[in-house]
DNA sequence: ATCGAATTTAAACATTTGTTTAAAATAAGT
DNA sequence: ACTTATTTTAAACAAATGTTTAAATTCGAT
């Protein structure tokens, strides 16, 4: 019954691929089902359409990026720490995936009919304690007093806008992928201070 | 020869927001077409085929794009006085299109056969003098010594991108529009302080 | 070995899609 | 008015696309 590796996966893995780096509309079915070997047929066996894996696909990586934050969020650190970390962590993983974003938000932005559910999210995200924890270092004064939904814009916008946005930056100020990481990895760093200086602005020792 | 609003610019027209809310290849051009209320052959007599007019949309956002920043680069400002601008100028034309940034960057991504040539915008900002200017506020340690390039992932990062987020974020944290628009106005205060603060240390009197 | 269910395939189906062709309608120049 | 070029349309084409059907193959259980 079971293969070494299923063939259902061998087809998300694929289908992941191949959506990630065209987009739901930018390829079809026979181009994911060629690149597995087998008959575009056996898509809709395992799953039913298109739609359906493209769904699936999406919930998966939007789920691996809450996994991430969620790992950080249940360590034992402090707010600062988790910042760092979890910083530290979107960097690494985005220099290996930097199709994830882009993929992540043109693919939330295509749902034609039903929109996606994502409200399970925030049930993983709570149980981590990290908005508790996070209001109680803002009422002992070591972090700045900023929603949380704000927090997660700046972390989110500075970890992945510079990576999606890699062809645009190398378009218009004509560098290779060379000096492009260069940049990126400058990047890294002065997100890094400039987010922990502006949201823990008094135990600011810098690096 | 010429109609009170020439068919020619009225397809550009059409075409920009079916393409901006959809993409290349998530429309059809009889799609466009019906929405300009002519026929598909007409598009491909005006412009040679639905790649064609997709270049050329995309190339006009662009253009669009760094017009915006060219505009206030020229006038006759401080560095900080310019980025103060430059951010609400930014944040205020990407209310009014928040399908933008998510456009070009899926649609310089989606550029199949011939990658977009983008040298011509470089020269555009050379000519203002912003990089000359930028050199000077920093070796007059005004400025905090960060690369152009850098310094323009950081504009760019917190600006477009949570714009682009908008289903993502008000996907995991359970708002709605109004809620997420609140957000997004507090993000705008906090992205301007942070933003100055960091590049430019030493002259923070605060708003 | 045989039966039956699960897996895989080849082929076909009905639409859709980008593009082209040839003719019709409109406007301009003389 | 007549001729010519420009603009617009209806129709057709060939290729592609998501999906389905029915048959073939594989495989485990009896």
């Amino acid at each position: 019954m079971k293969k070494d590796v299923s063939t259902e996966q061998k087809i998300k893995d694929a289908a992941r691929k191949v959506f990630m780096s065209k987009g739901f509309s930018g390829c079809t079915t026979r181009e994911i089902a060629k690149s597995v070997g087998i008959n575009v047929a056996l898509l809709n066996y395992y799953f039913r359409s298109k739609g359906k894996l493209f769904e699936l696909i999406l919930e998966a990586a939007l789920s691996d990026l809450i996994d991430g934050m969620v790992e950080v969020f249940h360590q034992d650190l402090s707010m600062e720490e988790k910042t760092r970390l979890i910083i530290d962590k979107e960097f690494e993983f985005l220099k290996k995936h930097p199709e994830f974003p882009l993929f992540i938000h043109t693919g939330l932005n295509q749902e034609s009919d039903t929109e996606m559910d994502l409200s399970s999210f925030l049930g993983r995200l709570h149980i981590t304690g990290i908005f508790e924890q996070c209001e109680k270092a803002q009422a002992e004064g070591k972090m700045r007093k900023v929603n949380m939904i704000n927090v997660t814009m700046l972390f989110m916008s500075n970890c992945h806008f510079p990576i999606m946005s890699k062809k645009l930056i190398c378009g218009i100020y004509q560098i290779d992928d060379k000096e492009h990481n260069a940049r990126l990895n400058e990047h890294h760093e002065i997100v890094k201070e400039m987010l922990i200086n502006y949201l823990f602005p008094n135990t600011n020792t810098h690096a």
